[in-house]
DNA sequence: CGACTTGTCTACCAACCGGTAGAGAAGGCA
DNA sequence: TGCCTTCTCTACCGGTTGGTAGACAAGTCG
């Protein structure tokens, strides 16, 4: 029972919490586990958080600030449309490599509904603006193919998290031998299908 | 209390078990809530599947079969390769937009685990084996750009499955206007962004 | 010293969960 | 008629969950 930092003990206390939501789920994570892990009593924990929901709120609120860092720092000298792409799904596999509950945590924050996943991406508003002109320009300028900016960053998202989070189905398609240590190569495969999905139509033999 | 046709009944609470699995997740879904809206208390329930566990397993056979019978019924007739892609997302795209929780249920049972999401898909293998050796074919002929085709099976899931069921990720992307009577709009999108993915690279300007 | 704040704890609770035990109603069938 | 199977129910139980009440220790500061 040391008299320990309390926002040091604030912030372990979330990154578990992270970690289990993204592993059970909200309702499969709780208290008691959550305090064990980190050490401690469910009350403390109760001390910090007046209850489960504000405890999932500081979660979401501290998610998006890290994923934001992450890719603004990965944006940052990136010039070219393709490098930008690539370089912010490379920064999140790589945060996912360190943090892997990280996806599972943000796809839960999804399933949630609106109003968790609002508070997981509001921070994150800025660089979806900046995301969609992005696209438009590109697009305006012949380099991108032409669609919706919106539905195509949408569907962007859903392909990467999905393959961050799909292990299972993974595991069934491609075989649980190859799914090993895949990580990269999914990485790659990711990138490789959104540029060919980004290229502009060629007016192709069809 | 009317001595309903068991097997009947079997199959509305499996139903009912799908939906309230695929809204609230497995932990979330309770067999008194099952039970209730179906019409009916738990013990009936638990007198057909002797535990939640074994509900679980009959949802994950049904859905599977359920999902076999949609996708073979849509393949047939249909014989180059974009047509059979394009059917199959189609036929997806359909079984959500008149069960929605189908493809929620799906993503929580590839969340439960490899086991429980074998499941669901065992009953699919030979579907699966079909289109990878028909993306192998479509690779060899020049019809495909040359990836893996496992892996390339697995990202078109991923965002076939994501786009279907992050619906508050959509809303938040695009906003809540436009997110309305959109699944139209993402099928398209959806099938647009394959297309383009599986064209094979054509020397492009870059 | 003594009041106060901060942090951690024990003890407890009502609600809910999955599951057991077993009664009882209705139809089939000899 | 009487037995047996099928189906649905009430009653109950132990375990877990989120949350409350409050004791208690250790600085901090007047």
């Amino acid at each position: 029972m040391p008299r320990g930092d309390g926002t040091a003990r604030r912030g372990t206390i979330v990154e578990e919490a992270i970690r289990q939501i993204g592993r059970d789920g909200y309702r499969g994570a709780s208290l008691d586990h959550i305090a064990n892990a980190v050490g401690v009593r469910k009350q403390t924990v109760l001390y910090y958080f007046p209850n489960k929901d504000a405890l999932l709120e500081a979660c979401l609120a501290a998610a998006g600030e890290r994923l934001m860092r992450e890719i603004a720092a990965a944006l940052e000298g990136k010039e070219t449309y393709w490098d930008r792409a690539e370089a912010v799904i490379h920064a999140v596999f790589s945060l996912a490599s360190e943090w892997p509950e990280f996806p599972m945590f943000v796809r839960e924050a999804g399933r949630l509904g609106p109003d968790a996943f609002d508070r997981f991406a509001g921070g994150l508003d800025p660089l979806r603006r900046r995301a969609i002109d992005f696209l438009q320009a590109g697009m305006d300028q012949g380099e991108i193919r032409k669609q919706d900016p919106a539905l195509l960053l949408f569907t962007l998202y859903t392909a990467v998290v999905g393959s961050l989070t799909e292990a299972s189905v993974l595991n069934a398609v491609v075989g649980p031998g190859k799914s090993r240590q895949s990580l990269r190569r999914r990485e790659r495969e990711v990138i490789a299908f959104v540029r060919a999905a980004l290229q502009p139509a060629e007016r192709v033999s069809d």
